[in-house]
RNA sequence: GCACCCGUAGCUCAGUUGGAUAGAGCGCCUGGCUUCGGACCAGGAGGUCGGCGGUUCGAGUCCGUCCGGGUGUACCA
């Protein structure tokens, strides 16, 4: 329908005016109209007109049966006011298939077994949650994969305190530990803090870190060491998928850095053939500065793969996989600059796979009046904390036991900013029943289906309407921008576009309902109808955002 | 030092990619309703959009520069 509109009036200016323009329709204020348009004033300079006289002449000549009238404003703009059977039709769009059949491959979280999962993994899954929904929602097929590094400096660290723990290499001592992924951290904590401060156990970590490799190499699953290596890597993997089932998550595959290691490491000994990536210092590494990066090593001059490599790796793997037409990878803002380096790489030898990723960057979390957090040390934000915090403060406001709300509030908290930047999360606020939260959406949501429910299906049936009244009008103009605001939304992959569009919709409903009556009105059926299309727009909406949108609460 | 990101109301953030009077929420002040779920609605105060200069009919948005903050900058991830 918009475009039908832009084609039209774009028409009307070539045939008026024999230029080519791009016609974009915009919804300004209530006041104006239903879709604005400055193509008048774009015209004006090059046809040098006064912009109303060409906004006039538009005016003038376009002719749509969607159209019910239309005016000039302010220096040229031209507004449109639409029909009510148009915006009928408006509120039955769904969004655009733009990404029909096309295979997306959504790459986030990635969580490192043997590490405490923090407020920034709590974040990032939240919104490559909602990005997954946007592309499903505009017909991809996506795959939600999730990177992992069970090899890797970091578990050399976490292995040598743990073999401290257990008094040695004696996997039957695990037995006897509780709290597991807790345990863990602990150990990774204290594994890091001994790199850093005592060389002989440095040495050690650097060479238990080798001995995980090999592990690998060798296929051993049966020595001690092989034993307490496994064990640990799947409790860390079990406290994941916990955590991920806690929070409404699921991830079609994970790829452990253990398995595109060597995938990465022979990549990387091609390229170094091929003169992509060259020796240096007895490293392997990737000049950047001729492309205005920097250089990245990708074999370290023990000749084991960095992150760079296996990142490599995983490309590969995932081309390999899923041949997608489009690969989505999600991070903090912190490794712009190494990513940049790694595309650049695999430009190099596919460059296809290369042009189609895309690397969608976030900030922190930052706790309102707290500090930010630090992986390395013991005194992080752990992603339970922030939940545990938001479910405190809903209990205290609500008497309500069931997390379900809280997660709802630090879901909808966390996407309603841009992505981008740091963020600041205040749990008090996220999970207060007024304002832009997740609870008043919720709200909002299950007042409407009350309403609904207290009418017999017979009452509820749908009839043809012909005329809104002026409240009316407002929310079903309101419900017809829905699909316009997901294609935005998936356009630039932004899922607060939907966010900031369902707290102006729930607004606009809450007025409608504050100042008209549905059941037992004169207009029940006509009202009936419209609050049936807001809160199944209110429920898709939440639910591209992986927020339930539960019929009561 | 260099590179990238950021700076909008007291606080937290939007701002339709250069357009109309810069908008929300929280907090503060005033009022309404409290019979479909009040977890509501209406209104008010609060802004030299970090500063200066430039491009443009038009700049929060683009360019330059300065100030302030964050991140990154070779064998960590």
């Amino acid at each position: 329908m918009r475009q039908e509109l832009e084609q039209a009036i774009a028409g009307v200016c070539k045939d008026l005016f024999s230029v080519d323009v791009e016609v974009e329709l915009t919804r300004p204020d209530e006041q104006f109209g239903d879709y604005a348009t400055n193509v008048a004033l774009q015209l004006s300079k090059k046809l040098n007109k006064n912009p109303r006289e060409v906004a006039e002449a538009i005016k003038e000549t376009v002719k749509h049966p969607a159209i019910s009238s239309m005016s000039i404003a302010g220096p040229g703009f031209i507004n449109l006011e639409l029909t009510d059977d148009a915006l009928v039709q408006l509120s039955e769009q769904k969004p655009e298939q733009t990404l029909e059949g096309d295979i997306v491959v959504v790459e986030y979280s990635d969580p490192n077994p043997f590490k405490v999962l923090h407020a920034g993994h709590l974040y990032t899954s939240v919104v490559g949650d909602a990005v997954a929904k946007l592309l499903e929602s505009s017909g991809a097929k996506v795959y939600r994969v999730n990177f992992g590094g069970d090899v890797g400096l970091h578990v050399g660290k976490a292995m040598w305190s743990i073999l401290q723990e257990i008094g040695g290499e004696n996997p039957d001592k695990l037995n006897e530990v509780n709290e597991r992924s807790e345990w863990l951290t602990q150990c990774y904590v204290a594994g890091t803090t001994a790199y850093e401060n005592d060389d002989k156990a440095k040495s050690e970590i650097i060479n238990l870190n080798k001995r995980v490799y090999q592990l690998y190499a060798d296929n051993d699953h049966d020595s001690p060491f092989a034993q307490i290596y496994w064990t640990c890597r799947q409790w860390s993997y079990d406290y994941f998928k916990e955590f991920y089932t806690r929070i409404g998550s699921h991830f079609d595959k994970y790829y452990p850095e253990s398995e595109t290691a060597p995938l990465g490491l022979q990549k990387a000994q091609e390229l170094l053939k091929s003169g992509v990536l060259e020796k240096s210092d007895g490293a392997i590494v990737f000049k950047g500065e001729e492309h205005g990066l920097h250089t990245r090593v990708f074999i370290n001059s023990q000749g084991l793969p960095t992150y760079e490599a296996k990142d490599l790796g995983l490309t590969i793997a995932k081309t390999n996989d899923y041949h997608p037409d489009k690969s989505i990878i999600i991070t903090g803002n912190d490794i712009v600059e190494y990513m940049k380096v790694v595309l650049k790489v695999v430009q190099q030898f596919d460059p296809e796979h290369a042009q189609a990723t895309t690397h969608l960057t976030h900030g922190m979390v930052k706790l309102a009046g707290g500090a930010k957090m630090s992986s390395r040390r013991g005194n992080i934000l752990r992603a339970v904390d922030v939940i545990d915090v938001a479910q405190v403060a809903n209990e205290s406001a609500t008497g309500q036991k069931d997390e379900s709300t809280a997660l709802a509030a630090i879901k909808y908290a966390f996407l309603k900013n841009r992505i981008g930047g740091d963020i600041v999360y205040d749990p008090a606020e996220s999970v207060a029943l007024e304002g832009n939260s997740g609870p008043y959406l919720q709200y909002a949501h299950a007042r409407a289906r009350s309403i609904l429910s207290k009418v017999k299906t017979a009452d509820s049936k749908q009839q043809p309407v012909n005329r809104f009244e002026k409240d009316e009008r407002s929310l079903l103009r309101k419900i017809g921008e829905y699909a316009e605001v997901v294609d935005r939304a998936v356009q630039y992959l932004m899922p607060h576009h939907v966010c900031m569009y369902l707290y102006e919709l729930s607004q606009e409903f809450n007025r409608f309902y504050e100042h008209n009556r549905v059941i037992d009105d004169p207009r029940q059926s006509v009202r009936l109808t419209l609050v049936h299309s807001y809160a199944d727009i209110l429920k898709n909406g939440l639910e591209l955002l992986n927020i339930p949108a539960p019929d009561t609460m």
